[in-house]
DNA sequence: AATTAAATTGACGTTAACGTAAACGTTAAC
DNA sequence: GTTAACGTTTACGTTAACGTCAATTTAATT
């Protein structure tokens, strides 16, 4: 039985599509820890969850720095009351701007949806034309 | 009766909450083309919608070039079947986008939820400990 | 043992999206 | 008529998020 509880850079990099340098970036940059064997990195399924999570917040334009801010608030610290409101309220304002983002992308899709509307109409209108200088 | 038919650069700086610098900066990247008058810049209403569909995009996450791409499918060059087409596949791909950062926005709104609770539950936990110290 | 494949560190390069500063023109108010 | 307030161009600076070598080390294969 092999042992599957760790990962290889290369097989998240693969995995995740990103690049060996991105993951080893994140790393520079605080977002994960992962340990080792020797020199070799071992990434723990905690830390291909944090990929994950960082990937996702990339996906809607959230900067590293983002990604890690809201990933820390799955990991809070229970026990100072001050740090819990003000978590509370840092939850509140990315409540806020994922709602604006919803608007904006629902925007956008029905705008897309105008533009596919515009474009069908054209192709009808050129079918038609098409079938015209048939005859 | 002033003429409201045009905006002047620090008004839509103002309006949109960007500097003039950034307005600037679209027109030098093609985004915009602003009138003159004399030296100075005017825009139109249209001006002020792409500047307005522009920052639409970035709180998404598009680059200004994503940005224009959107926005030129509003504009499409209706003459050219080929075109046509490929605008058909550009909205698709886009919409397809579109629909991948809602289920991510999405993930992390339910994430956010779990973390309000949690968060929620902390409190009332601290708050029956303060109750039983007074006692 | 020698080659090959994968990983590591270190360092410099790059692109996007503006910021910032300098130096100058214009016009509205006092 | 001069001082603000606003606008313009030119140009260099900056930050984030990696890319791209180069030089080594380690591991696996033949």
């Amino acid at each position: 039985m092999t042992d599957t509880r760790f990962h290889t850079i290369s097989e998240l990099a693969k995995e995740f599509d990103v690049t060996t340098r991105t993951i080893r970036f994140y790393e520079e940059k605080g977002l994960i820890h992962p340990g080792r064997d020797g020199q070799r990195r071992l990434y723990t399924p905690a830390d291909r969850v944090r990929i994950k999570l960082i990937l996702r917040g990339k996906r809607i334009g959230l900067t590293l720095a983002e990604c890690v801010e809201v990933i820390d608030m799955y990991d809070p610290d229970h026990n100072n009351l001050e740090q819990l409101h003000s978590l509370i309220d840092k939850v509140a304002q990315r409540r806020a701007l994922l709602l604006q983002q919803k608007k904006d992308i629902d925007d956008m899709l029905a705008g897309l949806d105008e533009v596919e509307n515009l474009c069908e109409q054209a192709l009808a209108r050129s079918d038609s034309a098409a079938r015209s200088s048939i005859n």
